[in-house]
DNA sequence: CAAAAAATACGCCTTTATGCGTATTGCACT
DNA sequence: AGTGCAATACGCATAAAGGCGTATTTTTTG
């Protein structure tokens, strides 16, 4: 039997994609596609055949990909999962691993390297090999300041699935033109998205934007 | 004896604000500051009393620091070197590690975890930002496409000293307006630097250049 | 159903950013 | 001495971004 996969992502259009490219492998079979981390955990609970990998979008309203990862492994322990996002923030990578992610990977990595990624996480995770990724993981897991996400969420208004969707889109280097047209509705309204956005953030400029999510 | 560290980064302001940090703790003396590839090289050649560490800016016109690490590790295979950037570039950490580099933080980090990183070091391990830790992973788990580093050096006209410096400043969310209050010099002159950044790294945008950079 | 939240959209105005041409000065290398 | 590069600086133009108010529709939720 093929490799179960389960996917969670806010966005269905990406979920869609991720899953398309997947199936024309023709070396996995999709069990699910979830978009919130509710449904995802619903799913596993109705059903019993659960798959051996889930790849887990972090940024999504409501219960975000990390809380939804730490419910999973709490409840399926077997269950791997390979954490998707299109930053590399510091306090989601280690709220990630602390939550039991097994792997970290970049939306727009490419199909290779995904696959090579699930055969790795499934047999049995970290290919530690080099002492330096040891370190790392002692490192990450040993005690990284863990007052950043407090900060993280305190100060954080959550932000609608809408406006991650654009943050998303900001974050890949669209201008608000370009994110009108991958979104068919008006400039405008990706304006008023992106005005919402910063204030809720703290932030008032792209630049700081991808710094806040970036560099911490 | 204090542990003895040497420091090059081409950006004096920045050696002389690290140094002085260092300094501080009393738990360190600085060998040499160098503000080139070059002259930290010379001052090797030239003393018999190496320091045990070196703190390696990246990003430096000229030998860049990951070529300085190469040669100081060819010569002086015992001196440790921690890499210093602003950027966690994929590229840049595959062939810091290649040089030689122990460790590889980010230049913004606190100074606790500096000086943990340095006791880790001497140590033996291999300390890292987190960032950087999981883009490290994610290289040995992913297979690392070493196609990108010479795409990397093949487009890119370099950088100059002062073009670097400007970039640093962008990449931390100064505005032009910021970035000419801070160097002291025009923000026309400011805008001209940038343009021809962009121009040199076939980017457009403030965003495009930290994708490019950042991404990879 | 009613209230609240989210998504949609415009207009107006100010500030920044971007692109291009031009020009001067100083320094390094030949 | 001359060439080339880096750094400095302006002006002019267009494009994009950012801030604020307002308003309608749709969706979610109690």
């Amino acid at each position: 039997m093929k490799l179960q996969i389960g996917i969670v992502d806010d966005n269905d259009h990406i979920s869609q994609q991720i899953a398309e490219n997947l199936l024309l492998t023709d070396e996995v079979d999709i069990a699910f596609m979830a978009s919130s981390g509710r449904e995802a955990l619903q799913w596993l609970n109705k059903h019993k055949n659960h798959p051996q990998l889930i790849l887990m979008d972090i940024e999504m309203p409501g219960m975000n990909g990390i809380e939804t990862t730490f419910r999973i492994k709490s409840e399926y322990e077997d269950v791997k999962i390979i954490m998707l996002t299109v930053f590399d923030n510091e306090a989601n990578i280690f709220n990630a691993i602390k939550a039991g992610a097994s792997g970290y990977l970049l939306k727009d990595e490419k199909l290779p390297v995904m696959l090579a990624a699930f055969t790795e996480v499934l047999e049995g995770g970290a290919p530690m090999s080099p002492a330096i990724a040891m370190k790392t993981m002692q490192m990450l897991i040993g005690g990284y300041k863990t007052d950043k996400q407090l900060l993280y969420n305190e100060n954080q208004e959550e932000l609608s699935r809408r406006e991650l969707e654009i943050l998303e889109l900001m974050a890949t280097g669209n201008n608000s033109a370009a994110i009108a047209g991958k979104l068919f509705i008006s400039p405008s309204t990706v304006k008023k998205h992106i005005e919402n956005i910063y204030r809720k953030l703290h932030v008032n400029s792209r630049v700081e934007l991808l710094l806040w999510y970036q560099q911490s």
